[in-house]
DNA sequence: CTAATCCCAACCGAATCGGTCGGCATTATG
DNA sequence: CATAATGCCGACCGATTCGGTTGGGATTAG
């Protein structure tokens, strides 16, 4: 149960973009010089930020990458989510899970308590806050 | 992030080793019929658990497996520890972590309240809690 | 002695992780 | 138009982990 880099990078990444306020795009060389990620593995992490619509990208010369959205509405479980794939832990959480054992399992109850838990903790947390080092709650 | 099958089985069967108050051993066959759990996977499984103490195993003809201490004296942390490896998500958090930007990465702070998460959410939780399926809090 | 039971080591296919490489598409600038 | 900067994309790679299986050995109650 480990966090991955590239889920720790992409963080990193985006963090980096809320902070350059600055209105022009940024281009991939300089976030991965500033926050010492190989720069072909960090274009693969933004690529998957824009397929989930946090990023946008502008081609061409003085090209770049942007939130797409302001820092505020961008929550740290979004950019997880978009490079960890859903938060939930355990297969069997949902209702709908096949579980067929899942009237019984006691087990349960953790998996469910644990969701809520990280999902708790990521989502309460902004890139905007993180800027801003002042973290809510 | 995915919990592992082997700590969702390692789980179940703590439980219905703690649901079994029986005191006799319970045989590695027996648990695995009841849980649904292929057997030779669980006997690996239980080799860790038994290495990490949480369990105790009595060789021969009636023997089987106990848990090593009190359910009430288990908590599910100890073992999805036990399965999982540490509960910390990423290296960075400890402040001897080898993270020379440390001092200045803001995602950490994410990480850390991630961590705090939850190891409270699993640390709070006996196997006699799961037994009696009234979790407290 | 025998059968039940735990113990252990080796092996396996599939998936994921953490990257790299090479090349194509787009676009601002001169 | 030419060029250079940039993003986009697909293929590949070695290492590790996951989820198991197989086969055999050691121990012990009856």
């Amino acid at each position: 149960m480990r966090i991955s880099s590239r889920c720790e990078y992409g963080l990193r990444a985006m963090v980096f973009l809320a902070a350059s306020e600055d209105p022009r795009p940024v281009p991939l060389p300089e976030i991965a010089a500033g926050e010492g990620i190989p720069a072909p593995f960090l274009e693969r992490i933004l690529a998957r930020l824009r397929e989930s619509g946090l990023v946008k990208a502008t081609r061409g010369v003085s090209g770049g990458y942007q939130l797409a959205q302001p820092p505020g509405d961008i929550a740290v479980g979004d950019v997880v989510t978009a490079l960890e794939g859903p938060l939930s832990l355990v297969g069997c959480v949902p209702d709908d899970g096949g579980c067929e054992r899942a009237e019984s399992c006691a087990s349960r109850v953790v998996w469910r308590r644990l969701d809520s838990a990280i999902s708790g903790a990521l989502n309460s947390i902004t890139l905007e806050d993180l800027t801003r080092e002042a973290v809510p709650r």
